[in-house]
DNA sequence: CTACAAATATACCAATTAGTATTTTTATTT
DNA sequence: AAATAAAAATACTAATTGGTATATTTGTAG
């Protein structure tokens, strides 16, 4: 049973794993130790002694859940080869916020920049840094595609990159809080249209 | 000084007026009694002698927030004759989420439909109701547009409401979490985008 | 001005919070 | 398998949580 982690770094793990969804969905200050010992069926000690304290699991926990959708996203992006075709990816990637590679309680970026963007400044940075690679990603794709010619010259990179993650944002807002994925859908035929028009 | 209001009323008001801030700015959970009571100089007595929890206080707060951007709003919209200027309204509102008629910490809309969403169902209830009469006023607006002949036969309102709304709050929330209120405008500069190109 | 009611403050409650020092158990190395 | 190091559980803080019963103050009507 020999393993290349040792118990302490697969304990972390098993903390992480299992929490993140719970800071994601009940926010950093709805979180509490109880909430995690409950989960995991270990004792305060126990997470004590993987972490220094709860801001740090929180962050862990962050860190996790951006992975898990920066690689689903990567993987796909990889599969395509035009530059449309690879904006369109984050179109189907969040068709559907729910499942995999979505933690529960939706859209990790969204729900920590809100949740900590008054209360807890390490929590906030790292949601200001996860949409600023997120825009740089998506300028790169925009400007890639103006240099190879398929998308038009007077391309605002910026501003349509922006507008993309505040329209898959906002519509995972709208379609959570309203119970209504359709909604999602319809906001994502707009980033569609986005994608579409700058075409040559 | 005899007031229209009893003592009691106006002590309500008073709460409400003066924590409004603070519950959008820390979320429901993040809030607690004493961060009421300091406030308002105020004693937990005098507190639930006025709210039966502090979940009515949420609630009636939320709503007092809610209100005045809505009047703000409707104030502006008055002003306008054509559809298409009203649209616009919305452009010029959210140009700036700090200061009247925003409470501190941003839309309240926003930050209680991702606070709440998985944590209390009344103040979730009430951000998707904002929504949904947001979407209805957009929808309206432009179905008035299109029979008054000033938008294009084949838009699809609802699909451009949503896309608005979701613009607009998605671009808050890059705004503040990355600092950067320039975010913000160029996102609106695609909300105008989108209403200039439905013009007939 | 007095009496009464309404509003507010005081003093408390049990439960929960994040966190820690210490002991016990479990891994790992020899 | 024994010794040791590492990990986890226990038992404990002190502070804070939302909420309440009771006392006191304040407003108001007669």
């Amino acid at each position: 049973m020999k393993n290349d982690l040792s118990k302490a770094e697969r304990t972390r793990q098993f903390i992480i794993e299992t929490t993140a969804g719970i800071f994601n969905t009940k926010g950093y200050a709805g979180t509490s130790l109880s909430d995690l010992t409950e989960a995991t069926g270990l004792t305060k000690g126990s997470i004590y002694g993987n972490f220094e304290s709860k801001e740090e699991v929180a962050l862990a926990c962050f860190d996790y859940n951006l992975l898990k959708i920066n690689r689903a996203v990567q993987q796909r992006l990889d599969q395509e080869t035009s530059f449309h075709k690879k904006l369109l990816v984050y179109v189907q990637i969040y068709h559907s916020f729910t499942g995999s590679p979505f933690p529960e309680g939706g859209c990790p970026i969204l729900n920590t920049a809100i949740d900590a963007d008054d209360t807890n400044n390490l929590l906030k940075d790292k949601a200001a840094k996860a949409i600023l690679a997120w825009k740089k990603r998506l300028i790169d794709l925009l400007r890639g595609g103006i240099a190879a010619g398929e998308f038009k010259t007077d391309v605002a990179p910026e501003q349509t990159a922006l507008s993309m993650i505040a329209l898959i944002e906002g519509g995972i807002m709208i379609a959570k809080v309203t119970n209504d994925p359709t909604s999602l859908v319809k906001i994502l035929k707009t980033v569609e249209l986005l994608i579409t028009q700058i075409k040559t």
